[in-house]
DNA sequence: ATATTATATGAACAATCATTCATATTTGCA
DNA sequence: TGCAAATATGAATGATTGTTCATATAATAT
């Protein structure tokens, strides 16, 4: 193969954080705006734990970043590859639809 | 949220399957030309019981297609949408090589 | 028919992971 | 200093999943 393995395991660990319906659901909601944990828990009807837990998983991916204001944390999108990511799975899944 | 619920988990199933390694080798194998299930076992060096396996998840998954020539199975990458998955993680695991 | 090659499948096991619950930390304010 | 609000963390658990091994199916050739 032409492709390094650990480049491999690192596009594994980058897919299988994006892969997950909670974390989705997270970055669904960071799309237009940043947002504070507890609002993004309200949005997605989760637990303020289970929002905190995820957002640390898709911050040490490099998925989301987070500014600090007062006793607040706002979260949002880290960049354009993981709209891009988001984006494209979408298409995909839509695509599919049509033709279920 | 805007997004459908039903939307969101076919989005983790596809990103779920795309998230793992050796899934992720055998794109890459199939990258630029369909091959067999037994020149891609070699190729990445996998049992062919466990390439015929995730070539079923693939397969199931929308992710690459199969076209049968006497005893032989030749599989290939579906479309557009898998190449660009595999693309921008890339990039952005690429990105992240770059400041680490 | 039998043997051979190519691929698929089912069961079983170990490992990973999402979620919950309880608790800890941090910041702002009275 | 003490209280409340916002967020983080650790342990425990239940479920999911990748891999292996053994075996089954399918197609071809002798």
């Amino acid at each position: 193969m032409e492709i390094k393995e650990h480049v491999i395991n690192k596009m594994q660990d980058t897919l299988k954080i994006a892969s997950d319906a909670t974390r989705l659901k997270i970055m669904f909601c960071l799309l237009k705006e940043e947002k504070c944990v507890n609002d993004i828990a309200l949005e997605i009807n989760a637990s303020q734990s289970l929002v905190s837990h995820q957002l640390k998983i898709l911050k040490d991916g490099e998925f989301v970043k987070s500014r600090k204001e007062g006793t607040k944390i706002y979260y949002s999108l880290k960049d354009e590859h993981v709209r891009q990511i988001m984006e494209i799975t979408l298409e995909h899944v839509l695509e599919d639809e049509a033709h279920d």
